[in-house]
DNA sequence: TCTTCAATACCAATCAGTCGGTATGGTGTA
DNA sequence: TACACCATACCGACTGATTGGTATTGAAGA
């Protein structure tokens, strides 16, 4: 929230948008109510269907909101300096683990969570999703792919899969931050992820 | 669902459990409608009323029904027979990669989806989840044990710790198999989960 | 005056839950 | 055997609240 929320005093439009990556991560995509939206964006229902056809026009758009906030926040951060391209994607896991701060519906992925509730009844708003979650790992392919070049890795595994498989392993740990009802069993999980990337890269280790 | 699903004509409140776990596995929570369960189950509002005293009393049960089932079949599945230990945590994940099949909803998991969109307004659902969550961690966290122990593994990640983060990948794996629209993602993720497990079992990397 | 944005009252559909009543089968008794 | 009595299971029309969406009006800038 913190992170992802714009400044105060937006347009309404987009106080609504950012609305919607809050109380649906809160609440999920189906009991989030337009009235909810409305007024934690501090705006009547007729300012929302002034900008919105429907409920799911705005979350359609939300997750293109979702992708660029978080594109961003993601563009601007610091691991990107760092010359060793396995050093880069442990840093990015570093950043995603200080990412776990306070309330738990702060640092969960909109994205998955509408994958999980909306794939039988919104495709187009799953597909939107999916660009976004793998728009994401792509960012991360790039430095996989050098890693296993410059470490001489000749792998059974794909630079796409395993970035999309960090992509796994974090949706994996906010469910079971959610379930024990705290960050520190999903920055355990994070650690896994980077043990096994240092097991993977480590030159004694090539399969 | 041809998995979890217990024998035709069972008894109205046995076919309600089941379809909730079959409906909401497809729908989500929230979206789930009373007459939803009640069409599935072959069944009318008046029977689920006699059974359950509300939407959520019902879903309370479905979770112990998910999990009495779900126990049910890891019990009876073949991978225990197994001397080594972590051969059988390694015959639990290809048990796991068999049962991705059919439409995705036949194989995500009903307590982690309920996790997520029941956090904030459920908890004691939620709590139930947790317990059935962390329950199945635990029939696994025995064989990790032994496995330390055979191998000679002195680590700084514990036993119960790396039995949740095999579930977290789990739960990622269905999140991203829902956002790719197939089961394949999923089951590259539980081989590089298998690939950890191997190297951080190998005596060479002992950490 | 025309367009953009927003406020409020309102509508129709949906949905969780209620309620009065029925069907069936078991048990005790004469 | 026959009858009264009761409990469990079930039925489905109905209700009141919720909710997505609409219609109407007003205000401010260009």
């Amino acid at each position: 929230m913190v992170i992802f929320v714009s400044d105060k005093q937006q347009d309404s439009r987009t106080r609504l948008l950012d609305s919607a990556l809050r109380v649906v991560r809160a609440k999920g995509y189906s009991a989030t109510r337009i009235d909810d939206l409305c007024s934690d964006a501090g705006v009547t229902k007729g300012s929302f269907f002034h900008h919105f056809r429907s409920k799911d026009d705005l979350m359609l758009s939300a997750v293109g909101h979702w992708d660029t906030m978080t594109g961003n926040l993601f563009a601007q951060a610091p691991y990107h300096h760092l010359d060793d391209p396995l050093e880069r994607l442990l840093a990015y896991l570093e950043f995603r683990k200080d990412l776990l701060v306070g309330d738990l519906p702060n640092f969960t992925c909109f994205a998955g969570m509408i994958t999980q509730e909306a794939y039988e009844t919104r495709p187009e708003i799953v597909a939107a999703c999916e660009r976004s979650i793998s728009g994401h790992a792509a960012t991360l392919e790039a430095d996989i792919r050098e890693a296993m070049s410059l470490y001489g890795i000749q792998a059974e595994w794909s630079a796409e899969g395993l970035a999309l498989h960090t992509q796994a392993v974090l949706q994996g740990a906010f469910i079971l931050a959610k379930a024990k009802g705290g960050a520190a069993i999903a920055a355990e999980s994070i650690d896994h992820l980077v043990r096994y990337l240092k097991l993977l890269f480590s030159t004694h280790n090539q399969t």
